[in-house]
DNA sequence: ATTCTAACA
DNA sequence: TGTTAGTA
């Protein structure tokens, strides 16, 4: 059924803002510095794992412990080509561009019944009632 | 509407 | 880090 892989990336960058209370100028600066690695999609979009939402929540904990990057770097470690085996090729097959975001995460099938704006408020709605089962 | 890169405050 | 511009 939904199988469950925090190796599989499905989320957007939207989402792990949410997940992490990180900012996206945060999350795509901790890319860049190498501490965290996300797929992209065939629109180069970003799209995240549950754990790569762990892992930025260990970075943003560190932060606040008072250490830097450099620090987090050397207790956590660069990711570095660590998952080179098994490609996952999910960028290629499911989402052609457009990653999980609120629009379409799993909200039974109101996903594609309301109209663009109204769903995007419904779906917030929504999510904050869901957000308590993290 | 959402995200992306680049760049400047 | 925040923000903004111009896109995809």
């Amino acid at each position: 059924m939904a199988e469950l892989d925090s190796e599989k990336p499905v989320y957007s960058i939207g989402i792990v803002q949410e997940k992490t209370g990180l900012t996206g100028r945060q999350i795509r600066y901790y890319e860049e510095s190498e501490l965290i690695k996300p797929a992209r999609t065939k629109g180069n979009q970003r799209i995240y794992s549950q754990s790569d939402i762990e892992k930025l929540k260990e970075i943003k904990e560190m932060l606040e412990k008072g250490l830097n990057i450099a620090g987090i770097k050397e207790k956590l470690g660069t990711v570095n080509e660590v998952k080179k085996k098994k490609k996952t090729k999910i960028s290629e097959s499911l989402y052609d561009g457009r990653p999980l975001t609120k629009f379409n995460r799993g909200k039974r099938g109101l996903t594609s019944l309301y109209p663009v704006s109204d769903r995007a408020q419904l779906l917030e709605i929504l999510d904050k009632k869901d957000n308590d089962k993290d």
